[in-house]
Parts: structure tokens; sequence; C-alpha cells
RNA sequence: UGGGGCGUCGUCAAGUGGUAAGACACAGGGUUUUGAUCCCUGCAUUCAGAGGUUCGAGUCCUCUCGCCCCAGCCA
């Protein structure tokens, strides 16, 4: 009865009722199932969030467990992959749990069904199956296999067990109702031969069972309370209760059905996600624009903006698409408390102090943090020459550009304030260098005299910069919903999805950054060290190369668009 | 033209017959040595549409419209 605090979204809602009926002796156990047939993608991260997180806020379990009933469609590497993924958002799953485990209790259980009658050994062919299945609008018709006996049956499915048979001889069917306008009850499917190995049962089996068979046996042999799947299975759920009302099971889970999620300038099927793998539009399944785990692990998603931004979406049975600018803005959120500052010059233009001396170098302070002191300090280095952002200068700047400017001045963020002498450019006009004075009474930014100036920019010392190569993403996608009007999603592809830059200038301290801490380069974005890259000096020399995570909110390109 | 679902702000989403939460986005303004952060302010007389029941309807009833899913020996 305490369990009525307030209630979340539907399926809390309906758990939180079971719990004050004393439903499941109060008990709440959920699981995440996925089939290790690939990697996994931020789709996917709502399902687990959801699960633990229900288990979680009642005291209960959420069990990791593998559907891996199709050998020819299962990998180890996706179980590998899977299980550390799920780590990595920062869930605790114990041991993980394998449906193949279950694979002697399940052949029981089929056999439990053919003795009851509910079950029989169909040897139609694959297109009379479907011929016999009837369509959406027309009923199906009896199988003429349908009505063996027990023993026929028991001895037919036998010898599909012992291999006696090949693929697409005999199958097993549930005896339900082939005129039912639920095409999911017409006499299904629940046992095949597959003479396949199996990641884990390796040979051991040569018949293996569907999914409407494995899953809802599954579900009650671990005592799951309530089995969280998406949309499309509702027309499951019949099936999934009719084979546990038939079988004497530990207990009967209770199916409930939610939208999966979809994201704007993004895809998340896992066959279009292969696609861009495979016909290389992308560079592999960690690629930093692609939604998989991986690919955000790698692009300096953190766990935490991902589980924030999978609370703050909600769960819903409304097909839906997410506005991107949402998970981002989740990403700032997290970021913004956690990244530590650092300056880095992407697009570097040379500045040279005239009237600082030559052969001098000043330390500065800076501080890791604008407004967490606890994360201390750093320092860096000021001489005569540094680099400044190329996007920070204009020649002929509009009325509201704070930056520099011919004549203007503008502050060194933690440095001096300086004024723009003199532009010096190549022969084609380019600008490829600014001659600046500096106020050797303003170190630190302040002038004494009270003057105050608008801009403040990031630069990075020559001397001892850190020469680097950044990647910068954008959006995979130019449209909002890549597949729309049914045209292939491939030609919605965005040309300029990453752009690299190769010549960038990082402040010293960067050299000893580690991939898993994102760093926010001032004025700029976040960025982390490439994990893939690390280390590499083939492609790449010496130099480190780091992702662009996210951008920061940029008010000054909105204004510019006007 | 069978069955199963879904329609509340640009996008998500609360709402469980008592007079439309919140978040993101957007628009203004303030603070700021990041045009960041932070802080204010504004942003659905209306809930797909039309009828009806009711003192009262996003919530109940009827009809209409729109969208999604299902005919794998995939999950």
């Amino acid at each position: 009865m305490d369990a009525d605090i307030k209630k979340g979204h539907f399926i809390e809602s309906i758990i939180t009722e079971d719990i004050n009926n004393n439903k499941n002796q109060g008990k709440v156990v959920t699981r995440f199932p996925p089939e290790p047939n690939g990697y996994l993608h931020i789709g996917h991260a709502k399902s687990i969030c959801l699960n633990f997180n229900m288990a979680g806020k009642f005291n209960g379990r959420c069990n990791l467990r593998f559907d891996d009933s199709n050998p020819t469609k299962e990998k180890q590497v996706y179980i590998d992959s899977i299980k550390s993924t799920v780590n990595w958002l920062g869930f605790d799953y114990g041991t993980p749990l394998f449906a193949s485990d279950y694979f002697d209790r399940l052949h029981d259980f089929a056999v439990q069904l053919i003795k009851k009658g509910k079950a029989y050994v169909c040897s139609l062919t694959a297109d009379d199956i479907r011929e016999y299945r009837g369509t959406l609008t027309e009923p199906g018709k009896n199988s003429p296999y349908r009505d063996r006996s027990v023993q026929e049956n028991l001895d037919l499915f036998g010898r599909m067990k012992a291999g006696e048979f090949g693929e697409g001889e005999h199958t097993l069917r549930a005896k339900i109702d082939m005129t039912s306008p639920n095409i999911n009850l017409r006499d299904p499917i629940i046992y095949r031969v597959k003479k396949a190995s199996h990641p884990r049962t390796g040979d051991q089996w040569c018949i293996y069972p569907m999914y409407d068979f494995t899953h809802c046996l599954s579900d009650a042999l671990e005592g799951i309370t309530h089995s969280l799947c998406s949309l499309e299975f509702q027309d499951h759920r019949p099936l999934y209760d009719w084979i546990l009302d038939e079988l004497e099971t530990p207990c009967h889970p209770q199916q409930i059905e939610f939208a999966r999620m979809n994201i704007t300038f993004t895809v998340l099927s896992k066959r279009k996600l292969q696609r861009l793998v495979e016909e290389n539009h992308v560079q592999g399944w960690d690629d930093p624009r692609l939604p998989t785990l991986e690919g955000m692990k790698r692009r300096g998603y953190t766990p935490s903006a991902i589980r924030q931004f999978c609370d703050i979406i909600g769960v819903s049975k409304k097909d839906s698409r997410i506005d991107m600018g949402l998970l981002e803005s989740c990403l700032r959120d997290d970021l913004n408390e956690t990244a530590p500052r650092v300056m880095g010059v992407l697009k570097p233009l040379k500045v040279t102090i005239e009237n600082y001396p030559q052969d001098r170098t000043e330390e500065l302070v800076a501080k890791n943090h604008p407004q967490k002191q606890e994360m201390g300090t750093r320092t860096i280095t000021f001489s005569r020459e540094i680099y400044v952002e190329q996007d920070d200068f204009m020649e002929a700047p509009p009325k509201k550009f704070f930056r520099l400017g011919p004549g203007r001045e503008v502050r060194l963020r933690y440095a001096y304030l300086v004024t723009c002498k003199q532009v010096i450019k190549d022969p084609d006009g380019k600008v490829t260098e600014l001659i600046c004075t500096y106020d050797p009474a303003t170190k630190g930014g302040n002038a004494p005299d009270g003057r105050k100036v608008k801009g403040t920019i990031h630069w990075v010392n020559a001397a001892d910069a850190i020469d680097a190569r950044v990647n910068l993403y954008d959006r995979l996608f130019k449209d909002e919903n890549p597949e729309q009007n049914k045209q292939d999603f491939i030609e919605n592809l965005n040309p300029d999805s990453l752009e690299t830059l190769a010549s960038c200038k990082l402040e010293k301290s960067l050299g000893e950054a580690a991939p898993e801490t994102v760093y926010q380069f001032e004025r700029l974005g976040y960025f982390c060290l490439d994990s893939a890259h690390q280390g590499s000096t083939d492609i790449l020399g010496d130099h480190p190369v780091f992702n662009r995570t996210v951008t920061l909110r940029d008010a000054w390109a909105k204004l510019k668009k006007k």
C-alpha cells in the first residue's frame, strides 16, 4: 500500500497497481532480452533503462537474457558487445542468462503440448504452409497433418530432434485455430529443424524453438512478472498467453507493450544500420555518427546523459520521433557539469604580439571549470606567438561582432587585452597572420583603468601547442525523417556529416587526455580523444585525434543567420 | 474490404468527469573573462473532426478521418 507514490508512465501505473493488489507477492522481475545478432543502439537503451528502472524502483530484479534461439544469426561477438554495453550504461544484471540454457526444458514443454494434443508435426513445405495460412482477409485451412495421432507426433518430433530429417521437411506446430483473425494463432510453428551450430550449445541440437514459444516460457521459467516489449508484439500476446495457459509453468508473466523510439535525423533499425556499415557510408559499427551505443560511446556520449534522455522521453504507446536536439540537450547538461575546460584552436590563425619580449614565456592560471572551484586550476603558457581561431577575426566586422578586427581590442582568455594593429595576407588575399600589441597592465584580463572589452577569445601558445586532428561530426542525414516518402534513406545521407580538420592546435595539457574524458574546448564544444585511433601512428603520424562530441549552444550562429 | 494499436503545443509528454503540468525547441530580457552556463518572461480558450450525455467532457457514448503493426520454418 505504500507504492502509490506519484505514478509515472502507464507501465509504472500498472506495476504500482499490481503491487498494491499484492499480485506476484508484490514482487517485480523484468528482463532485457536482446537477440545477439547485432550491436545495441539508443533504441535498446530505452528498453534497458525501462526494464532496469522498473525493477530498481520497486526493489525487484532485471535479468539480461539473450534470446538466442536462431543460431544462424547469432554470434559470440554480439554477446560480448551487448554485455559490455549494458555494463557501460551502468546497469548491474548479475549473471547473464540465455534462452539456450532452457533448450532441454523447452523441448520437454513441446512434448507436453504434443501429449495434450495441442501440437503436431506438420510436413507441409514452407510454400504450402504459407498457402494454407490464408491472408489478412481470408481464413486459413487446416493442414492435412493436423490430425496425426499423439503417438505419431511424438515419434516424428523425436526423429526431428535426432536429426533424421532435413531442414524444412517437418515443423512442430501449435494446434490453435486456422481461421483466427489473428494470424499468429493460425497454428504457429514452434519448432523447426536447423542444422546449424549454436554459439553456446554447439551441435547439440538440430531443432530450435521459435521466438513465440521460447520467449513466454523463458519469462515464466525466470519468474518474470512484467514482460515489457515493443508494440509490434501486441498481436503475439494471445499466443504468449495461450502457451502459458496450456502448459504448467512456475508463473504467468504479463506482457505489456510500449512504443519503440525513433529520433530525428537518424535511423534505428538493425537492417538500415547494417546497410550504412556494409556499404561503407560510415566507418564501422562504432562510427561516432551512428546511434549505436558503441558509436555514441566513442563520440563521447556519457552513460548518464543517455539514461537521463531515456527517463525524460517517457514511455507510451504512441509512435513518435524524438527531436535529436533533446538528446543533445541531455548530453550538454551532463557535460557542462563534468567536463574540464581547456583551450584548443581548430582553425589556427597566427598572432604575433609585437610588443611582447621575444624570449619571454609566462605561466598563467586557468580554471578547469568556471563554476566549480573543486575542479581546480591548471597552468597555461603565454608568449609572443600564439594561435587564435580564424573565425574570431573579421576584416570588415558587422556591428554585433565582438571579436578581433583591424584596430579592435579583445581579451585573450586568462591572459591580456590585445589590439589588432596589422593584418598580413598572402598573395591571394587570404589573411595569414595578425600583428597585435598587448597591454602589459591587463594581465589576467582586467584593465586597471576600468575599460570594458566585450569580447573574450580563446587562444593557444604556439611554442608548446599540440598538433592534433579533429573530427567534426554533424547529423548523419539531411532530413528529419530519412525514410520519408518511401525514398531510399541512403539518398538522404548528409554528405557533410564528417569534417576532419588536420592542423588543430591544442593546449599542452591535452597531451595527457584519455578517451574516457570529455573536455570542453571553450567556446567551441565538447571533445574527446578518439579511442579507436589512440596510439596509432601509421596514418596519423604522432598527432592525436579528437572527436567533437557536441557543439556548445551558439547564440552567435543564430544571430548570424538573421 | 480481416485483426491489433495509436491520435493533447514545432517535438516528446502529464492528465484516470471539476475547468490543459513539465521538458526540449522557439522568442524576448538580465548576469557573465566561454556569444557557454545560470536567472527571469512569453509560448495550447483548447486536446484529429463532428454530434451526443452531463451543472461540468481531453477524459464517457456514437459516427467520421488520419497514422502504425501483422500473411518468416526471424526476433
